[in-house]
Order: C-alpha cells, then structure tokens, then sequence
DNA sequence: AAAAGCAGAATGAACGTTCAGTCACCGCCT
DNA sequence: AGGCGGTGACTGAACGTTCATTCTGCTTTT
C-alpha cells in the first residue's frame, strides 16, 4: 500500500486548491483520500496539525526548488539571478503549489509564528543576499520583508496571470530574464 | 438614538480587525454592537451580505481620501503623486481600515466578483492614469493589475511596518516624497 | 491469537439563522 | 387629557445544520 499519510496530505493540497480552505471538512478530506475520517487522525493529531504540516512540505519541497545551483561564492547578480529564477521557474511549473501557497500563506489557519518558522528555511539565504546587497551598496536600505513582498509578490502575481490567461496577458512575451531584470531593478537603489 | 445599522457595521468592523473575520461569531458580533443577534437580520440579510456592506464601505471611503484634489488635466507625475499619496496618507492615519483591508481583501468570505465590483470605482482613475502612462512611454507595458500589486502592496506593506514599530523601522526615515518616488521608479520602464 | 491499522457511525460543540414574544412609540377615539 | 389599539423595531432562546473529533468494532498483519 501508498504511503498514507503523503495520500491525506495530497488529498488536503488538492482539495484546498479545489474547493478553498474554509470548505475542506475533514470528511471530503478522508473521502477524497479514500480512507475514514478517523484514519487521518492516526497521521495528524488535529485539522490544523494536518495544514501545518502540509505548509511545512509546500515550503520544504520550495527551498529545494530555490536553492538548486546556487552557489554562495557567485557574485551577487548571479546569486540573485539564481535564487529568484528558481522559485519563478518553480511556481510557474507548478500552478497548484503556486495556488496552495496563496492560500495558506494569507490563512488565520495558520498562526503567524508558524508561518515564519516554516518559511525560515528559505530565508536564510535570501536575508543574507539581500544583507549582502545593502552592504554593497547596490540594494536600496529597506527591511527585508519589504524587498520580499515587492519581488516575490511581483513574480507570484505574474505567474498567476500567466496561469490564468496563458494567451494574452503581456508578460508572455517577456523573458525569464526581463522578468527577473524588473525584480532587480525594484530592489536597486 | 444611533444609526443601528452603521453601529452594526463599527462593531463588526471592530470585531474583525481584533480577532480576525473566522473569529467573529455573529453572537460576538450582536453582543459588541448591544443588540440581539436577530436584529443584524433587520439589516443584512445574511452574514456575507454584512461583510461585503462592510467592504463596500471600506472602498468607498478610500475611494474618496484617493481622489482627494485629484485634477484630471494635472501633468501624469502630479496625479500620480497625488492618488498614490492620498492612498498612502490614509492608510497611514488609518490603521484600522488598513488591517481590515488587509483581511477583507484575501478573505474567501468575498468572492472576487464581488471584491471586483466593489474596488471599480477606485479603479477608473487609477486605470486611466496607467494606461497614460504606458501610452506615454514612460510606464512599463505590463497588466495594470501586475503594476497595483507592486505599488500599492508596498505602500501597504510600508505602512504596516510603520504601524507595527513606529520608532525602529527604517522608512520612517523616507519622507513620503521618496517613498512615492519609489513607487514610481517601479513602474517607470 | 494478539496487535495494529482502519473505517465510518456516533458525539457534542459551535454557529448562522429564525421566530414567538416584548416593548416603546404614535395616532386616534372618547 | 387620558386611555386604546396598532405598528414595527428589537430581543434572545431555540432550531437545525455542519463539522472536528472520538469510539467501537471489524480486518489485516504478525
């Protein structure tokens, strides 16, 4: 038999991309993952364990994504080309981890102290790159998650529109490059 | 004696920016407004109807601290300058409504029909002073919703950060000039 | 046969909503 | 002026539903 618990916690990501969070009793959970409702409660101790938990590997299998060849003695620009490629590439390849981090990442589900410490993996490189560009000289002197919310959320945005309207929408024409070029721009001083 | 309706409103509004809108029971809701929890149904019909009249409210006020002075046939710099510095004033002396946005806005208790419709009529001058922008080269050609995020997201953020530490925070430093001017630098291409 | 895994009915709490009754107020009749 | 009846806003206990969680007993494994 399939591992259970990865089945309840695909089951949760797929039925929250669905149907939303706040309409995802654990009954259509446990019927979505073809077991009882009590199953899941062999894997996760309350519903709000089972989110966490699922935020947890959406952050985890992120911080693989992002980190992949990156190299810490790179210069800056490449490092940044790196780290924020990465997770552009990643979320574009993936509309429904894309989805599901929109979801909880703005849920009261989950609490914010938790959030940080599930997103406190990927940070650490991030800081120190974005510590390392005002230290240059080359970012603007702004807090982190400022300089986060502008470039991230900018590439969320355009990957969402792109997943929306693969067609038409204007960013299609851009580069990756160009894409990535605006986030830096946006951050230099 | 008092609007009921508007008291209604206030103590919901209240209610949400203190616990969060999962959090707000109706009977919390009626006890904090000093009414039954029946009288609520004289005014809204259901409790997504009180929270989209509040939403409604929500923009319609902001709608009219961003078009504050605004004149039509100002040069692009001055009217950008003027909503994005009206928006950004009012958020700032307005914590509460800053969090209720914030909340309302990512809430699935709204459906993005409604959220749409709601935030149209702040949208016409902000579309139109975009799309002259672009027109005039001086904008990057990219979705005007892309282009709100990225600009309005930062303003919100900044003023968040101000609300949430008013001493330490380094943009307290920015006089507002430069953090609108920083806006714009995000849209000029 | 013992133990562990599992299913799904049962449980009870929480919540949105309803509704029968109360109360304050106002115009009208005596 | 003073009682009377009607009106409708208001109340809050009660209702029915939904949902997370528990429990009991069945099935599979060892």
């Amino acid at each position: 038999m399939i591992d259970k618990r990865q089945q309840i916690l695909d089951a949760t990501a797929d039925m929250i991309v669905e149907y939303g969070l706040q309409a995802c009793p654990m009954s259509k959970i446990s019927a979505r993952a073809n077991c009882g409702a009590g199953t899941i409660y062999r894997y996760f101790e309350t519903k709000q364990d089972l989110v966490f938990a699922l935020f947890i590997d959406l952050f985890q299998k992120l911080t693989v994504a992002c980190s992949e060849g990156y190299d810490e003695t790179a210069p800056l620009r490449t490092r940044f080309e790196r780290l924020w490629g990465n997770y552009y590439r990643y979320i574009l390849a993936n509309p429904n981890q894309r989805a599901l981090m929109e979801q909880l990442i703005s849920s009261p589900a989950i609490c914010q102290q938790q959030k940080d410490e599930a997103i406190n993996g990927m940070m650490q490189q991030i800081d120190h790159l974005l510590e390392d560009g005002k230290q240059q000289g080359v970012f603007k002197e702004l807090p982190n998650s400022l300089l986060n919310t502008v470039t991230f959320g900018t590439l969320s945005m355009m990957a969402k529109k792109q997943q929306q309207f693969p067609d038409t929408h204007p960013c299609g024409a851009c580069t990756e490059g160009e894409i990535i070029g605006l986030c830096w721009d946006a951050l230099k001083r």
